[in-house]
DNA sequence: CAATATTGAATAGACAGTCTACACAAACCG
DNA sequence: CGGTTTGTGTAGACTGTCTATTCAATATTG
């Protein structure tokens, strides 16, 4: 018996844009992000910690998002996370790149009239 | 000097889809498929062959699609893919799929009114 | 006939990025 | 004390796309 995941599989290469644009929305921690995402997605979108850290040190190297330790909500040590001014030009090359990719599917996907019935 | 390409990159995962919905139109044979592809898309999207054989040949093994070796119409020997009725229900399938994807990713990316405003 | 362009299929290997599965630590709570 | 929550992190498997190249048949042109 197979396992039906009924989470969606994140597509590749669009994790780090779902993270700056999360960040956008002011700075954050790992796990917030995270969570943020499940709930802003409905829970269609989930990140695997095993996708999302590896992310935000990609994200970092580039000087996408800037780092530093802080102290969570609930005290913990917790390595928090803003959008970069370099980060924000990306945010809008990276979307505009989605928007351009999503078209071209619609283009594909959406019915061409008449082509079915034969 | 970097290059920088006009085309976009294939979202990993996307490709299949794209050529199930490509075989919907009909049977065809691997180019003429990839000159499909990138007339519907509008030059958006273009298919590498490296990437087309290899995924044309997965789709045959689980059945998804079925192939025979017909002539072209420049009368080349040519390998004729059409959709299976198992072929026919996995695109309803990835369709589906992808419909939800993009729809979680427009809640991502939609402005989130006053959030950025901080 | 030879050279070249076009059509068409195919593979090898590099590479990127996500996943599963762990490990670890600190705080809080019963 | 032991379990749960919060939080960061890595190792390795895996998938699928890319670049680069090979091969072969046909058509065209000199």
């Amino acid at each position: 018996m197979q396992r039906q995941p009924s989470r969606l599989e994140l597509l590749q290469g669009t994790l780090e844009l779902i993270i700056l644009r999360t960040l956008l929305a002011g700075p954050a921690h790992g796990h917030a992000i995270a969570k943020h995402i499940q709930r802003t997605s409905e829970d269609l979108l989930q990140v695997e910690t095993g996708s999302l850290y590896p992310a935000l040190h990609r994200l970092e190297a580039k000087g996408w998002v800037a780092a530093s330790w802080e102290k969570s909500d609930k005290g913990k040590r917790a390595r928090c996370y803003r959008l970069t001014a370099l980060g924000r030009r990306q945010l809008a090359a990276e979307h505009s790149k989605w928007e351009a990719f999503s078209r071209a599917m619609g283009l594909i996907l959406k019915p061409a009239a008449q082509e079915e019935g034969r």
